[in-house]
DNA sequence: AACTATTTCAACCGCTGTCGA
DNA sequence: ATCGACAGCGGTTGAAATAGT
């Protein structure tokens, strides 16, 4: 397309943002919404580009966020996620609510990849090394081939609630629309969230929660997958650790009648092959071949989760 | 305490996808 | 069908913080 750079005119401060800016920003929102980001910064006073606003307020002011250590479910479900939608980290933020994909692609980058090369694992294909020393054998193809049908369907179905989301929020902004003409007085929240989410009245079972980076409709505020499984995620999730990170992560790992590994492995496998299964109905015959992988793959999870179990310590890992 | 090396993460850049004219 | 405007995404950068000597 080639359009002109945002930030090319002159006089636009780059950098990062004053308490001064963030309170503009987030005054201006509280009042107006952000409409259109372009506009913004003019109306709002400041002397930055849309784009630097947007970023600013998504990754940063938003009051939706949640920020700090990631809890040990929250790695596992960026590393599984990672293995099945590679670097999709929009999608991948879809899954953990109040992170930001650019928080998780950092979290990714300095800690959970290092992780893994650290075990051995190759973090861009999540095999072992060894497991590259039968690449030429037909298992591997068809362990690779498999993913790549499991991502597909991960993919497609992430589309789909994409999809949702949007008619809900086109369906929900007219509903709220005529709302904030009877009732202009909302909490901060809310005000804050005018044109990026939306209250979750008239919404019946499901919360709708969406932002510029997460569009897709979680029950609960909690996400899909973890739900299907029944894991106690509430605690946990928000959990702060005592010790190091590590330690951390390996007690909850080593404690079988927590069900982790148990519920990270079938999370892949009974989410995705429900899923397969229940598409297979409308769409899709779903062969034998297809289940054998999904039992090959379930040995994968399992090597990985066991090497994790496995490392002796911390400095180890990092 | 001073210096250097390493790590972290907020922010930027450039590209792509989507939508309306 | 085409084009331009815009939002969003993922890769990258670099300043600040932290660790090591």
């Amino acid at each position: 397309m080639g359009r002109s750079p945002c930030c090319d005119k002159d006089g636009l401060k780059k950098g990062p943002w004053t308490p001064e800016e963030d309170q503009k920003l987030l005054a201006y929102i509280e009042e107006h919404g952000h409409g259109s980001w372009r506009s913004l910064p003019e109306k709002a006073g400041l002397q930055r580009c849309g784009k630097s606003c947007r970023l600013r307020w998504t990754n940063y002011l938003r009051p939706d966020i949640k920020r700090g250590k990631f809890s040990v479910q929250e790695e596992q479900t960026i590393i599984q996620l990672h293995a099945l939608l590679g670097n999709r980290w929009s999608a991948i933020a879809t899954h953990l609510p109040k992170r930001t994909d650019n928080e998780i692609k950092n979290y990714w980058n300095t800690h959970l990849k290092k992780r893994l090369v650290k075990m051995g694992i190759d973090p861009v294909t999540h095999k072992h090394k060894n497991e590259t020393l039968l690449s030429s054998t037909g298992q591997s193809n068809k362990n690779l081939a498999t993913l790549s049908h499991m991502a597909q369907w991960e993919s497609a179905r992430l589309e789909a609630e994409a999809r949702l989301a949007r008619e809900s929020k086109l369906l929900h902004l007219q509903h709220y629309q005529n709302k904030k003409a009877a009732a202009p007085s909302l909490c901060l929240t809310h005000k804050a969230s005018t044109n990026w989410t939306k209250p979750n009245e008239g919404m019946g079972d499901h919360q709708l929660l969406e932002s510029p980076t997460s569009t897709v409709t979680f029950s609960e505020n909690l996400p899909p997958m973890i739900m299907h499984l029944g894991i106690p995620t509430g605690n946990r999730n928000s959990r702060v650790a005592v010790s190091s990170e590590h330690d951390d992560w390996m007690r909850q790992i080593n404690c079988p009648e927590e069900g982790i590994e148990e519920g990270f492995t079938s999370l892949l496998l009974s989410d995705s092959v429900d899923r397969s299964l229940s598409a297979g109905k409308n769409a899709v015959e779903v062969n034998e071949s297809e289940y054998s992988y999904y039992e090959d793959n379930k040995n994968y999870w399992n090597t990985i989760l066991n090497l994790v179990d496995s490392s002796p310590s911390d400095d180890v890992l990092i």
